[in-house]
DNA sequence: ATTAACTTGACAATAAATGTCAAATGTAAA
DNA sequence: TTTACATTTGACATTTATTGTCAAGTTAAT
């Protein structure tokens, strides 16, 4: 874990954290973890994006509404004026 | 404008920003917004919402994956460990 | 019992979001 | 055109969220 947490500049309470889930991982953090652990870097950031993404809506009645509304702005690459 | 934002309880200053898009207006301040312009409420709360979300993939090259696999977990209602 | 790994909680530092104010600009009617 | 009010802008203050450190507490293996 020393180890583990000094590649990522953190100490070693943080990263105990992230593991636990007590704790959200930077998206640095993420793609660092990626590395160190051989995991699939894909993988783990479409995890972390869709956990912001959940979090965001968590206990929203329109959540799903909003997810796919979302989905569609997308698909359709409407642009968001400054 | 003084009106409508005295009783969204902000000055004009920042009505204004939301207005032209400079300001994100938060989730109170948008139910309030849909009462006083006797908009749909739902409507503009899934626009809210859509917003955030898009806002936490923004030029992120997995956000529609991410999108997708958040929808799943929600249809699927697995729950967030504390 | 000693040691090293890991966890926990209280707090500090940083960063992001939201807000205020005052000055600048726009706009229309007298 | 000047007055009176509405709107916008930018610099800055306040608040809230996120990320981090540290020190003390567990746990597990020897």
């Amino acid at each position: 874990m020393r180890h583990v947490s000094a590649q990522l500049d953190i100490d070693t309470a943080i990263l105990s954290k992230i593991e636990r889930g007590e704790r959200k991982a930077t998206r640095e953090q993420i793609t660092k973890l990626a590395d160190i652990l051989e995991l699939d870097r894909e993988s783990l950031l479409i995890q972390y994006l869709s956990e912001k993404i959940l979090y965001e809506i968590q206990d929203e009645d329109l959540g799903i509404q909003a997810l796919k509304v979302a989905e569609k702005t997308i698909k359709y690459g409407v642009t968001k004026n400054k």
